[in-house]
DNA sequence: TTGGATGCAAAAGTTTTGCACGGTT
DNA sequence: AACCGTGCAAAACTTTTGCATCCAA
């Protein structure tokens, strides 16, 4: 199993050991969208996984100080979403209707950025960006 | 006082009784950046003003319904932020030490996304953008 | 006067923490 | 063996709700 190995050393590397948990949750967020930390732990919990609540929460904590996982700013009824960092800078166009996610290659941000800071005085260091709308398959209805 | 009869009518129009609490809200939001419930409430709170958390969440609540308040999409610390909606689109600077959040005038997405419609097919209807980084005053540390 | 608005207290929901035990290195 | 990770339960916090009372229209 190719991902198991991958996250076997993802762990090792940022100097985490490598638990049944840890490697479930990558598990769930990889090549998903992002999941609340109820959301992780019900669909890890129905699949007969034995795991806590409170260990999620922490194992997500230690991903999120490691740069593993990203905390959205995005909220969805008070509770915090979680995604897979895949250190591809990416954003991503959302459909309301059919609620696919689809990536876009390009950033058009990088020059305002430039603009941005001298204009500010930050120091800017990322951003987020998703764009929402309608498919060509949705937009009729 | 012009602001109190700004509230005042704008409450009447949206079909709102003009309480006090309604307007005390209004007051702190108007011209201000983004605030927690209970930076609100405790604003007014230490100022003598009489009022209850709840009626906070109650009053911020038919805000937002009636597209007074915004609710942001914004996370500081598990709690929801509100600001008043100017009716502008906007975006915004966060500060990744002090939490401090800046509105942004000028959105450079316009033509971007005219140019993505075209590419994809879609009908865009929002964005939501985030700029994370460091003010002037953090970036030392 | 009437229906909406508020205060208070309790409930609901999310996230964090303490402590003992278990698993990885 | 040492120490980090986990489970469980309780605590801390944010938000919502029920109900009696109050107030704007």
């Amino acid at each position: 199993m190719p991902d198991q190995n991958e996250f076997e050393n993802l762990l090792t590397n940022r100097n985490l050991k490598r638990t049944k948990t840890r490697i479930l949750v990558l598990e769930v967020l990889k090549d998903s969208s992002p999941k609340t930390v109820d959301e992780i732990f019900s669909t890890l919990y129905q699949n007969h996984m034995k795991l806590s609540l409170s260990t999620v929460y922490r194992v997500l904590d230690s991903f999120v100080e490691r740069n593993i996982v990203n905390k959205l700013s995005i909220i969805t009824d008070n509770r915090a979403l979680y995604e897979y960092n895949s250190m591809v800078h990416r954003h991503y166009l959302v459909c309301l209707g059919c609620k696919k996610i689809m990536p876009i290659e390009h950033c058009p941000l990088e020059d305002y950025e430039k603009a941005l800071s001298k204009e500010t005085g930050y120091s800017i260091v990322r951003h987020k960006l998703h764009i929402y709308g309608y498919c060509p398959a949705c937009k009729d209805n």
